[in-house]
DNA sequence: ACAACATATTGCGTATACGCAACACTAGTC
DNA sequence: GACTAGTGTTGCGTATACGCAATATGTTGT
């Protein structure tokens, strides 16, 4: 433990996530008016879409009670479906809906373009890069 | 940009920080009936006590208006106390109460033994930590 | 003294976030 | 086929989190 708690990883570590958090949630609202998290939620559908919402909540690292709000929103604003599962009527598949896909795509490009270039790019060499990668994910699994 | 949103350092970082949150959270609630943001509120009080309410938020990296409503909640579990900063009107000096020196202290003892033993005990070189702590830093400044 | 601007806080509205209990359904056991 | 244990979702209550506008106060330039 650090001397003093300002200078623990811990705190580094929300303000490191805070502030991209807040940054990229500032960015997204202004140009496209959705939030961080309904960002999270569309980008990880596109890479695996038609998963239940528990999975959902898994890849996100959300609660199910919180996913199940946020995907009732998208619901709403006709970003996904949501239609039961047939294999298994306790749970419910979301998919992305054809405008859900397409605001999904102009995330992505404005990610790629936007965040790498202003919020994400934070340059680090490969080897530190490899190194920081290692260490939140050895938290993770604490 | 990683190629998939899922090996990204932004989700990366978010998965590191919930994660840690999240059983910080649980432990403190379970032991103590504090939230993990009530915790830090706490921790950095007795670092820099007698601040203003702004500069608190700088601290801990949260908004004006979220610190407002977390100290009023302090304040009526009678942990910190809210005056007027007589040299600046618009101001309010929020200092730890002795009830809240004692809590404070408690908190302070459990992360010692506990998070640090259990939670945040991320087996890191020295290296790695130096490492680990620039690039979060550099993520904040950027 | 005054105007113009900056700062600290608050109130409001919306969106997470999470624990808990309830509910519906599934799967395995007997 | 009832019993039991496990799982996916929802509803509820509470606590952040943040933008925005409003309010009160401070500061600076004239």
């Amino acid at each position: 433990m650090a001397a003093r708690f300002t200078d623990s990883l811990g705190i580094r570590l929300r303000r490191a996530y805070r502030s991209l958090h807040r940054r990229a949630h500032a960015e997204l609202r202004r140009r496209f008016n959705v939030t961080a998290d309904q960002f999270v939620v569309l980008i990880l559908l596109a890479e695996e879409d038609g998963i239940s919402q528990q999975r959902l909540g898994d890849r996100c690292y959300s609660d199910p009670s919180t996913i199940a709000a946020l995907v009732r929103l998208a619901e709403s604003r006709g970003w996904v479906s949501r239609e039961s599962d047939p294999s298994d009527a306790r749970a419910r598949i979301v998919r992305l809906t054809p405008a859900g896909r397409g605001l999904q795509r102009e995330l992505w490009q404005a990610a790629g373009e936007s965040f790498h270039r202003d919020l994400w790019a934070v340059p680090l060499s490969r080897e530190e890069e490899r190194l920081l990668f290692a260490a939140l994910d050895r938290i993770v699994a604490a």
